[in-house]
DNA sequence: CGGCATTATTTCGTATACGAAAGGACATCA
DNA sequence: TGATGTCCTTTCGTATACGAAATAATGCCG
């Protein structure tokens, strides 16, 4: 009989569950959470987006970012300006403060990674990782 | 440079957002959602369990398994009773309602494993939820 | 040019998540 | 037996998620 122990909902769930919390620990310091981190990524990638293509880049719902920017904003992560030549748009930059943390930020997710990962090979890690690109795909 | 496409949070976070929409939608006329699901199923391995023990199972925290047992209460798939030689247990019992519907919701949940690992091959499949596991562990 | 579909973002309602505190019940030990 | 500590559950505050509705700005078509 199938088990929800052999649901791949349930695996992906606790997986991540358990990636989520390390990376949250990690970041718990600095005042962020792994989704604001990854928003600061996905910025420092290409600074000044749109809300929407943050969205875009990271699958995050728009409602969802709508908050998560608010909060980066509140605390001094980024800057939010709408476009002048497309009022719609919500451009947004990371301050000074974001852009002098993102080395020290990138040494913590390397860490998370590295901790999340310990009990796999190496090949298994490329593995695991092509893998979950194959089921987003 | 690493960036948040290789971060193994961002990849578990992904897959799990569409594993959980697959089975979502897939409950949806059901008035489920996976996780109310999921709870159903470890009390189909086991009826009676305790809130605490289900949350063990299932890896859930306390506090977000008191508002689902609030809600399949309410929606008549569970019924939550005290138990008389030790009042601080709260036992939870599948309805006649839960029971009749087990095999159509585990049809549902087989095609929604399915639908998520179809780019998978049978080994690959294997191989995955291998993974997963250690990576919980 | 004006009406209207389209696009970008926010807001709302509901449902996880989770740390922490609160509350009740049990157990133990002096 | 009574005080204390422990266990189980709920509540609270905050942060994702996401569908759907609301709002605002743009573009296009007649």
């Amino acid at each position: 009989m199938e088990t929800y122990q052999d649901c791949i909902v349930f695996l992906l769930a606790k997986a991540y569950q358990k990636a989520h919390g390390s990376l949250k620990k990690r970041l718990h310091s600095y005042g962020l959470t792994p989704i604001q981190f990854l928003t600061l990524a996905a910025l420092e990638q290409q600074d000044g987006i749109s809300a929407g293509e943050i969205g875009r880049r990271l699958v995050l719902d728009n409602a969802t970012l709508s908050g998560v920017l608010d909060r980066l904003a509140d605390r001094g992560w980024i800057e939010k300006q709408t476009d002048l030549n497309d009022k719609r748009l919500l451009r947004v930059y990371l301050t000074d403060k974001a852009k002098s943390l993102q080395e020290e930020l990138g040494e913590e997710r390397d860490q998370a990674n590295a901790e999340i990962l310990h009990s796999l090979s190496v090949e298994e890690k490329v593995l695991l990782k092509r893998l979950l690109r194959d089921v987003q795909a």
